[in-house]
RNA sequence: GUAGUAAGUUGGAUAGUCGCGUAUAGCAAGGCUGAAAGGCAGCGUACGAGGAAAGUCCGGGCUCCAUAGAGUAAUGAUGCUGGAUAACGUCCAGUAAGGGCAACCUUAAGGAAAGUGCAACAGAAAAUAACCGCCUUUAAAUAGGUAAGGAUGAAAAGGCAGGGUAAGAGCCUACCGCUGAUAUGGUGACAUAUCAGGUCAAUGUAAACCCCAUCUGGAGCAACACCGAGACAGAAGGUUAAGACUACUCGUCAUCUUCUAAUUUGGUGGCAUGAGACUUGCAGUAAUGCAAGUAGUAGAUAAAUGACUAUCCCAGACAAAACCCGGCUUAUAGAUUUACUGCAAAU
């Protein structure tokens, strides 16, 4: 399955965020829950507030650039949510520090191959 | 050369690797799914954010509310004149006032003797002006006249000069301003000229209420239409009530309607050629109109156009389509074009 599968309704976010354990990065945090597919489900998750749609949208790239790197190396299985830590503040968002957060929580949380 | 004014254009580039969305009478010729129709996936190819996509401030298309119909009112908006436009609170050309040496710029530019209100502080007084001063009267107290001067203020009863007077005052006169009438020019706002007016009866504020003129039904693509599933409880009214998205009146519609409670969801269409853009010609001062020609696949739905690496330079600002158009407003690093103005120098 080479397709990235996302999260699309607000019930799965919320799901995902009450019932999910949660793990923090320099960047990102990450909520992850098991579910009972045989893929993996993702949600990225950038509150309106911090800033503008274009800030919005570069970060949700880098995060889905990021994930789509690191995919075939998962365990599946799982819906995940990333966020980002709202104390950083958003223009110092950075492809490799946000590489460096995903392996390090995905191997703390034993999915990474 | 320097300082400006106005109107535009542009909004990092190149290469490599890996990816995303949409389309596809391309390839593959059957990889997955399905009873089938078909759907999904693969490879390839093409296309894939802005000048403001933003704010959601106006106007319109489109949809529903009855085929949104008529009147009155309310509400809201606009407010010099003429024109443009589908329409506008927009645009163009003018007028007036103000600013700038100038190019040019700015203006929420109707009405203050229709009425009501407000004018802090200061000041005697904020609208039937007398605190000081001046003059007359009186021995003095007092009584009266007076808006020239002082002081306060954003604003103090047209300005200035002469005459006049007890002192003063449009009290009188000239000039300027103001108001009105007439004539001429202009479609008009208005301009110019002449004449008359000192009862020139009187501050500002209408971004206070208000008055006048003109316009204005409501809700919005989460509109709306269709397909398919899930759920489907209770009460009231029923031929004159209730309802049909501001109120009232009239008129129309319809047979089931209304209320309370509970409440989930998927797909398709709407949805990308539009009052569109550019070029040329003609008409017009212009906005714009008419004619001919040219180019042209963004279309998502937790939401595509990216990431990384390398090189270059001036080191990349503001900022992401979400039904679609016309505007307005606000944000914006840098680069660049044209026209014009002032100053300086040279010829």
């Amino acid at each position: 399955m080479k397709k990235i599968q996302t999260l699309k309704k607000n019930y799965e976010f919320q799901n995902v965020l009450k019932n999910g354990k949660f793990y923090i990065g320099k960047q990102i945090t990450v909520y992850i829950i098991k579910n009972k597919k045989e893929s993996n489900d993702i949600g990225i998750a950038i509150s309106s507030k911090l800033c503008h749609a274009v800030q919005r949208n570069k970060i949700k790239r880098k995060i889905r650039e990021n994930y789509r790197l690191l995919s075939n190396k998962l365990e599946k299985g799982y819906q995940i949510v990333f966020l980002w830590n709202k104390k950083v503040p958003v223009e110092q968002v950075d492809f490799h520090i946000i590489n460096q957060d995903m392996q390090h929580i995905f191997s703390k949380a034993g999915i990474l191959k």
